[in-house]
DNA sequence: AAGGTGGACAACCGCTGCGTG
DNA sequence: ACACGCAGCGGTTGTCCACCT
């Protein structure tokens, strides 16, 4: 494939900008604004895509762009969103004001990410250090999702495995505080999610679905609704579940790595609980939206990717999002 | 000083979803 | 219901530059 519709019709330079397409740019939006994008490079004289003006002017030209190094509570903030909506850079960015979900997006990919993917040192499998860890393993991207993978875990049958790794009716993006805290009974590789993440069950009597974001926060969230209950352990396994730590992946593939939990990051920004919040029923309102159609149809996904058998790079394993793939 | 390497950032590409006719 | 145009999004690639050997 080659370029955007409206490229294919002209000419269309490529490449870095130039201050004077900048200016060119600049001057033509904060006169006339941008209204339809194909028109812009032609109204403003620019040898441009229109989708390379929208994104010149929304990556780097706009006046309330945030230019600078991020701060600490702004990286702190993007990773706890990230837990929660992963690789939706737009829903991050809109909680920081002034950044982009471009800037976002690289600064995860060059930084954050090898921060959350650097070796613990050394690596350890001892149960009794585990939980003192902050670990977790390709394939379990955040950490309410972590699941440690020692040799007895490994050498469980595939569908014992899965039993563990999916023992909730719920997603994965949202595992049950309640049922890993029994599986980390008889497992103690399993951690319970609310160690680790703002989203946790709530201990309400009529389970109806309502998760907590941050129960010290008792921010109430509607994960799922009550209504529907699609997941069964009868037919999760078959249907929903890929075993993905059979046979192809096995103990050699699973790199211990330290991140950082959640816990450690502070509460009182109120803002950022503000905007998690937002972003959380946002989410939900999609999940609403969709969950009857999807649902229904057996048609609900849990990774967007899983790292295939063939991957022999685990360092550069990716963090693979843990969201529903229809969202 | 020159070449190699890796990180940071900018820009591109292709897909998706939405609005409209 | 369908096709089309379009904006927006996220993954990927390209480019620049600092640092290292």
């Amino acid at each position: 494939m080659g370029h955007h519709y409206c490229c294919k019709q002209r000419k269309v330079k490529r490449g870095l900008w130039s201050p004077e397409e900048d200016e060119k740019l600049v001057r033509h939006i904060t006169t006339y604004g941008h209204g339809c994008w194909r028109k812009v490079p032609e109204q403003a004289g620019l040898q441009r895509c229109g989708k390379s003006c929208r994104l010149r002017w929304l990556n780097y030209l706009r006046p309330d762009i945030k230019r600078g190094g991020f701060t600490p509570e702004e990286e702190k903030l993007i990773i706890r969103l990230h837990g929660v909506v992963g690789n939706r850079w737009t829903h991050i960015a809109k909680c920081l004001p002034g950044r982009t979900d471009n800037e976002i997006k690289n600064y995860w990919n060059s930084w954050i990410k090898k921060k959350l993917e650097k070796p613990s040192s050394p690596p350890t499998t001892s149960p009794s250090n585990l939980d003192h860890q902050h670990n977790y393993q390709m394939g379990c991207s955040y950490p309410n999702q972590q699941v440690f993978m020692n040799q007895n875990f490994i050498t469980k049958p595939t569908a014992a495995r899965d039993q563990i790794l999916y023992p909730s009716p719920y997603p994965l993006f949202m595992f049950d505080a309640v049922s890993l805290d029994e599986t980390t009974n008889n497992n103690t590789n399993v951690r319970s999610a609310d160690q680790h993440f703002p989203l946790a069950r709530s201990n309400n009597s009529n389970n109806n679905g309502t998760w907590i974001l941050d129960q010290q926060q008792q921010h109430q969230v509607q994960a799922f609704p009550s209504s529907t209950a699609p997941f069964t352990n009868n037919n999760m396994d078959a249907q929903f579940l890929p075993s993905f730590l059979g046979s192809s992946i096995g103990n050699n593939n699973m790199v211990p790595v330290e991140v950082e939990s959640c816990s450690n990051i502070d509460d009182e920004e109120e803002i950022s609980m503000e905007c998690l919040q937002s972003t959380t029923q946002e989410l939900n309102a999609l999940v609403h939206s969709r969950q009857a159609q999807q649902c229904s149809s057996n048609n609900f996904h849990f990774w967007d990717s899983v790292e295939g058998p063939s991957s022999s790079n685990l360092r550069s394993a990716n963090i693979l999002s843990s969201f529903p793939s229809y969202l």
